[in-house]
DNA sequence: TGTACATCAGTGAACGCGCGTTCACTGATGTAC
DNA sequence: TGTACATCAGTGAACGCGCGTTCACTGATGTAC
């Protein structure tokens, strides 16, 4: 390999500084939450000069706002996984508890890196961030997307009511979001990570047997 | 006036700077959110060298949380006037209203004065903080305690199911908090101020209404 | 295949800033006699 | 009522820190001939 090949080796040029620069972003998150994203500290940690950041950032808050939508991506990934361990078949039950994954995947993501959670509401400053694809999961969907395909799905097996979709998104993602931020900055961080998994699942649940049905019928027998 | 007693006279002791602390703080989170809020703005503010401040809070986190605490007082206070405002006699309206209320009042705090909410976070460090009178409002109650104390009501009032008001407590919490987070710091923060009140006031009222019953009769006539 | 040169990604020094915290001090207050 | 003195709330200089951002630069890359 030549000069340039080799990453351990030390040249001018990093060559791939933009992806460096992102990562180490995305490790100063985790490990200390947005707050912890710095120029200095992201280039420092790229084995970089601080102004080389410049290069390929236009400020701290560019960073900051690719290293949110990198995050968003995780959140994304966390649901879809939740989702791919769903085995119901009957479409309703199904649609169900796909819904119920999404819930899950968020709250698993915030509890197991509350740092990359805390960031990643800097990679949606915008309700129009939430369609970045730069925040997309293996999917290709976002988490508001993942969110909001899950409820019309439901919507369609005739289990929630279906003129209500957009309040109840809104709805899930609040309460969803709010126990995270509870359990993860606020004052519920303190309880043992058990009792915290064991209150999210029960909201969640609770939750999606909740939601308005158009007629009869209700929550999974 | 003696040259203690008036407050404009320059004189070397300055007589009430603890609370005049807590009072710029209060101001600087009000202005600029949690992160405003530093000892040497607040001692500036009160016209007073940086270093004064250590007479009367042990760190800068102590101010901090000293403000937070504050903050929940307003929460409290807000709760309160939305309860106030409550008109129905019957009792279990009465108590369903009262409960709507304290989400209204959290979420009327949360967009009136977002930096004094975001704040209030940092009052709240732990569960046990949920209970200290330095954060309650008029009544004497703190913001989790009004919260308890409505669901309580609407328990033995046979609306809600009362073996699970400490669930309902956290699912409350969660959702309000969820939405005045996402409305305030999040992708709604853009919305116009009218469309995040109408949201918000919606949320409230299916929360509320859609709360476990006993057994039959459900929400409000 | 070899050379001249434009491009541009990185350097390194410097800027001004505001922060929390320490230290030895000073001057006003109020109490004991 | 008047004086000596202990207390302690404030001062001011200084510490070391890390931040975002600017600037003129330098050296590697890769393209045109």
């Amino acid at each position: 390999m030549g000069p340039t090949g080799d990453a351990s080796t030390r040249s001018y040029h990093h060559g791939d500084l933009r992806p460096a620069l992102l990562r180490a972003g995305y490790e100063l998150a985790r490990e200390g939450g947005p707050a912890a994203v710095t120029l200095r500290a992201a280039t420092r940690r790229a084995g970089v000069t601080a102004t080389a950041a410049y290069r390929h950032f236009a400020s701290h808050d560019d960073l900051l706002r690719a290293v949110g939508a990198r995050a968003l991506g995780d959140l994304a990934r966390s649901m879809e996984e939740y989702q791919a361990r769903v085995v119901a078949t009957d479409p309703a039950e199904r649609a169900h508890e796909r819904l119920v994954a999404v819930g899950d995947g968020y709250l698993a993501l915030a509890l197991d890196e509350p740092g990359v959670f805390g960031t990643a509401m800097f990679g949606l400053r915008t309700l129009a961030d939430a369609r970045d694809p730069d925040s997309a999961g293996g999917s290709g969907r976002t988490p508001f997307e993942l969110l909001t395909d899950a409820i019309a799905d439901l919507t369609t097996h005739g289990r929630i009511d279906a003129g209500r979709t957009q309040e109840i998104a809104v709805t899930c993602w609040s309460t969803v979001h709010g126990f995270a931020d509870l359990a993860t900055r606020g004052p519920f961080r303190t309880l043992p990570r058990a009792d915290r998994d064991a209150i999210g699942r029960r909201l969640v649940r609770d939750l999606v047997d909740g939601l308005p049905v158009p007629s009869g019928g209700g929550g999974p027998s």
